[in-house]
DNA sequence: CGGATCGTTGACAGGTATCAATGCTGGTGG
DNA sequence: CCACCAGCATTGATACCTGTCAACGATCCG
């Protein structure tokens, strides 16, 4: 289920500093002298769909972040059902509760095959002991989470289920055009938007009717100007 | 609508250090030299009902600590309605934006008379760049913000409306045995809740019929077990 | 006192949940 | 390689809930 590509410290470090998407994530700022400072395996992890990164109740020992693939944020309810409250995705941060040593809140699991950076919460503790320019990227990261809890408030929770969808597929296909996005099961599209399982597969299957959706196993396209009418 | 009393910098950092609920908020960590490199004035300003604390699109100056009273932080939606993303009470943060500066994404506005400390940016900024006591409260503060916008997502927005009626009543009457709260109105609880207006004044009537809550005015008080079994 | 705003209630239509049955498909083992 | 199975997706029937539109009562404030 997960597969570790386990790289020293060193070439860990390396790695960070000419990782492709650097200007994503945590380390934007540092310098070269600031990635010397940091002494601790950074690894990259793989794993595959269905996967579990972590657990809510785990203790809060990493951060990850999120290099391919797409995870889901799951929160269990008292009634045995489960709701999404969050997808993440290239360069979005997972389990930010480490931070403060807050035991992790949902369970991270990949919905396909995802790679992550497994980053020490001790290795961004001392960082931020030593040079200030983590901070930044820290904060705002911490932002853009709020920002879009609160976006995940206004288009996921409201209006009616069908509109519901096509605002999902929206999201899911992202700003890329043409291009095929991963398409989640019927369940988890209806803990996602607060609907059944059977209500978000009549209105995936209606769309599909329609020409709006072509979908193929996991792989789905869009007709992005159809999907934004029902908006 | 807002009226401020303006205390200069000294008086409002000494306040800052006697504060009653300094514990609650942003510089409980701080010591006494801290308090020192506060050359920034923080006001403490009194809201009533209905006055706005800062509409979304506002230059983001200020960081705002409630110390009193009910502040509601409302996303306008593109068909005219609007939707409540959060509810402020003592102890929390409402501009947090103001510190990646970034405008601040929705309105904040007062359900009941407010007292808030206005913080500058920069004072925070100062303080952060001599003292490192304040980033762990600030990062603490985001991650709380960060949950309870998770915990919102799946309280009030999963179930029928009288289950979510019933989980904000007891949001709103909070840990205290007993004692009334502030109940808004029938339009605000339908915007929290993403349900209409009606439905919440049908619920609350029916919750008033069956003496599972009585009112006053905005004033409340519920039967904790009967509204509890309910959820 | 009167008007404006807010809360309550009714009737009805439409949407969604629920329960249940039937296709479909990818993976497994013979 | 194929048959089979388990899990997922789809679809139908129905009841219930909620949104919608509309009217009326209550309350607050000038």
């Amino acid at each position: 289920m997960k597969s570790e590509n386990i790289d020293n410290a060193w070439s860990g470090t390396e790695k960070c500093r000419q990782c492709a998407i650097r200007a994503l994530v945590l380390f934007a700022d540092l310098q070269y002298e600031d990635f010397c400072l940091l002494h601790l395996p950074i690894e990259e992890i793989t794993i595959d769909a269905h996967g579990v990164l972590y657990e809510a109740q785990d203790a809060p020992r990493y951060l990850y972040t999120v290099r391919q693939g797409l995870l889901k944020l799951v929160h269990d309810l008292p009634d045995g059902n489960y709701r999404v409250v969050r997808l993440l995705r290239q360069g979005d941060l997972a389990g930010m509760e480490a931070l403060n040593h807050v035991n992790y809140i949902q369970h991270a699991i990949a919905l396909n095959t995802t790679v992550v950076c497994r980053i020490p919460v001790e290795a961004i503790e001392l960082l931020n002991r030593q040079t200030p320019r983590l901070y930044r990227q820290l904060t705002a990261k911490w932002q853009q989470i709020q920002q879009e809890a609160d976006i995940w408030l206004t288009e996921f929770t409201v209006g009616h289920a069908r509109q519901r969808v096509a605002k999902l597929l929206l999201f899911l296909a992202g700003r890329s055009q043409n291009t095929s996005f991963f398409l989640p099961g019927r369940e988890d599209i209806g803990a996602l938007l607060a609907i059944t399982t059977e209500t978000a597969s009549r209105i995936i299957a209606e769309f599909k009717r329609s020409g709006y959706l072509k979908t193929s196993g996991h792989s789905a396209t869009i007709d992005r100007p159809k999907i934004e009418r029902m908006k």
